[in-house]
DNA sequence: AATGTTTTGTACCAATCGGTTCATTAACCG
DNA sequence: CGGTTAATGAACCGATTGGTACAAAACATT
């Protein structure tokens, strides 16, 4: 059988993934992703392909977990599930800052192709939820036009997240936001 | 008086700044600094302290720019200069996406202490120009808060323009948008 | 315990990073 | 034209980059 390896791959991307979000994809380095995920280089490329598909991996794993929450999914559907996700959708996990996703957004130019795809795709799932949340309350205002605004919001609250602005604050904004289009 | 040399300090910061803009301040190398300027390290070195220092005058520039445009005090003040702001705002220059200073929010980790304040300072200002702005218009709710939605709206804006998304949807976005502060 | 298998740690690789040094070259002034 | 001054280009620097090769070490099986 030969030796067991000491590590799982998902606790790889559990740890790997604080070091892509909080310093990027070109500002992670091979020695930062061992030193945070205990395993060494060896490890990390018997396991994975290169640099770029642990970042895909990561994101990967990120954005299953994100779903895994249901913010958007819980019933019953409508303005709740807007401002839950609004409001703890930004800062899921151990401390981080705003969304991995959106941060990764700026470096699109040097991501590769495939996390590219996995962003968008994931938006466009997102801009869907928000619709079918905010169709449940019948709004005068189109659902799908209301469900886009609220994403840039949302892309917005997120990148603002990377600026020490305090919570409190953050989360009166959320709260201005959502007393105008529980009103639309 | 000895041989001039052949570069202005702006006409550099002029083509630096694409390259900041693009691929951000890590992974813009001074190669790629050199091909764009024009200018060898000799000269960028002379010129410049470092590669933090050229970032930072680049940041002080296209700031300094976006600003003579006044786009937010331009008479008479309203939601004309917002919606103006919302939609030039985040493209003024040479096909390039976004915002400059938001994409930048994304690196505070590693980018020099000055270009952190120097953008934390800009929106500050900002935030006080749209309030000034929106005050003009006499809304129902409080000018203040109206304006830090604004402002999270056109960071949320800036970021989306770095993926392909057609311009007229953003267009029509911001239309969205203006159509319901207009109300409030 | 011997063997076979797999995971480790280490050394190494070329390429590139930001930055410096210095000799060469070009322009101006007298 | 000659001398002075300053800008240039190229060579060079150590450190770090992502990535590989390989031998040593640790386990499971017989």
């Amino acid at each position: 059988m030969g030796r067991p390896k000491n590590f799982n791959r998902e606790g790889v991307l559990e740890k790997a993934l604080p070091v892509f979000w909080s310093r990027g994809f070109a500002d992670a380095s091979l020695h930062e992703l061992e030193q945070a995920t205990g395993v060494n280089k060896s490890g990390l490329y018997a396991e994975f392909e290169d640099k770029e598909d642990l970042f895909v991996q990561s994101l990967r794993y990120y954005l299953e977990n994100l779903e895994k929450k249901g913010l958007l999914t819980a019933e019953p559907l409508g303005w709740n599930n807007v401002e839950r996700f609004l409001k703890i959708g930004p800062c899921n996990l151990e401390g981080q800052k705003g969304c991995f996703a959106v941060n990764s957004m700026r470096e699109f130019a040097i991501l590769p192709p495939e996390a590219v795809a996995i962003i968008t795709r994931s938006r466009s799932k997102l801009k869907q939820l928000l619709a079918k949340n905010i169709e449940a309350e019948r709004p005068m205002m189109d659902a799908d036009s209301l469900a886009e605004l609220v994403l840039t919001f949302f892309t917005g609250l997120s990148m603002e997240h990377n600026l020490s602005s305090s919570r409190s604050s953050i989360a009166r904004k959320i709260d201005d936001l959502m007393d105008i289009v529980r009103t639309l």
